[in-house]
DNA sequence: TTAAGGTATGTGGTATACCACAGACTGTGT
DNA sequence: ACACAGTCTGTGGTATACCACATACCTTAA
């Protein structure tokens, strides 16, 4: 018993601002019994829009982004070189949708193009971070404020768990892994302000305070006060209290702030040298 | 009597973290009088580093962005339309450096590339645009308290006398002229912050809260109130009360919030379409 | 030995040719 | 009339060739 799928056309006939409006056949099963003749079984469900216009440059834009973000960008030795030639050889493609996706990273601020240079990635300045951190807190704390509105209970007692959750980390000490969670817990703010926007923009800075704040939950004991803002972030939402949730997050980002202020000397040395070069 | 500019030499030497170090020479004018000979003029205070690597790309993104910027944008017969090759054509280059100014553009959700369907100018959904008011207001609530500590006495005061020299623009319903008023007052406040990232970040909105708020200007008693609402501020501002200049800057911008989410409906009927059309 | 000049090479910038696909148009058999 | 299929043109995507400039290196004359 065998069967065959005979498909009768698929053709695109209309376009329907800009979508496709296919004709999807019935496909008839053609088999040893007579009466599945009847049955038609619409293929359609299982077609997805395939994968929409999937383009070398955006491809390349999402890997070199996303190489970055592993990169180690404040080591000493670290690389900062990126060749058009080079990226071109090893991903198999031309420079052409490289240089456009360059284009777009240099747009975002995390790569430098120096014409007849070099393209570089960008080290940020001490000054540069701080103001990265302040732009951060007005972001976060406005989301704060609007999650006072737009949060459901059942978000914020999945915020609560979630927090609680990790709070175990920042006791044992075990920084990578609550950092990670850390980071977390201020996106879900962003999330639940229902403002995508303010989500989106923050995305951009997040790449670098990344890095910032694992540096920055190491030093002192940050981890443990850290956990101690979150929780009474989590209350002034609970009780809807607009102006004391967005302070509290607000002041909670403007410590690191504080912190980086005082502590980190390092990265202004580092940030001059690469001023110098620009 | 002539005299003759002779260089011994003009060569680069040395280079130091990417910067130049010329060897400028010092010039001989060698003429008639004798004691000339001895007269060293230095050139090297005209010499201007020349037009700092202008690129093709770079100046074309420039120039798509202004062009945008003046387009009417939500006009009902706007042409949203970018033609790669036509642009190319009247710009009087190749498409390169144009589809790499275009993917910055993109990059800023300024245009939205689609592949093999064309490069359109966004339209902005009203709820999109909605979204940029609140984050708008995230960023210059926060600038209003940095402002609080960072501004000087006479910062104020040039705000002040900046905000009340355009009042009477309101007061005579000079919509066009208090409108471009209006913003400029917005970004001083952003540039009294002293944080530069809080004006950037929020520079990527004003191409479209450009377009919104002149068009809001316009309706009710939004430009009197405007005025009102201005000097409050700025008493705050000069009272360096933080908590209160970020207040007010905020709940002036979320009025704008307000006021958008009650009046246009217009707009969500046109986002709708684009996004149809996406 | 030193410094001015020439030269080779590497880099991003630009122009151009060609591709695959979108989507409208035309024809053709029923 | 209508469904279906072939075709033609326009679009952005990509590869490639070449350019001007940056800069290290070499040559040569003082």
């Amino acid at each position: 018993m065998n069967f065959c799928l005979k498909f009768t056309s698929i053709r695109i006939d209309y376009w329907f601002f800009g979508c496709k409006v296919y004709h999807i056949p019935k496909v008839r099963i053609a088999g040893a019994v007579g009466f599945l003749e009847a049955l038609e079984v619409s293929i359609g469900d299982k077609l997805r829009p395939i994968s929409e216009s999937f383009t070398l440059k955006d491809h390349t834009f999402n890997l070199l982004r996303a190489a970055i973000l592993d990169m180690d960008i404040y080591g000493p030795e670290a690389d900062l070189r990126l060749d058009e030639r080079k990226l071109a050889e090893s991903l198999g493609i031309s420079r052409t949708p490289i240089r456009e996706a360059l284009a777009r990273l240099a747009q975002e601020d995390l790569v430098q193009i120096v014409p007849r240079k070099g393209v570089f990635v960008c080290r940020k300045t001490r000054e540069e971070i701080l103001e990265m951190v302040v732009t951060w807190a007005a972001l976060e704390s406005m989301a704060a404020r609007l999650a006072t509105v737009h949060a459901t209970d059942a978000d914020l007692v999945a915020l609560r768990k979630f927090a609680m959750k990790h709070s175990s980390d920042a006791v044992r000490a075990d920084i990578e892994e609550y950092s990670d969670a850390n980071i977390k817990f201020h996106q879900f703010i962003l999330k639940l302000s229902g403002c995508a926007l303010l989500g989106e923009t923050a995305e951009g800075l997040f790449i670098h305070m990344r890095a910032i704040r694992r540096r920055a939950m190491g030093e002192s004991d940050r981890a443990q006060r850290s956990v101690v803002d979150h929780m009474e972030i989590i209350e002034a939402l609970v009780a809807r209290d607009a102006d004391l949730a967005s302070s509290r997050v607000r002041e909670h980002t403007m410590r690191l702030h504080a912190h980086i202020s005082k502590t980190w000397a390092r990265l202004e040395i580092l940030g001059a040298a690469k001023s110098a070069a620009t």
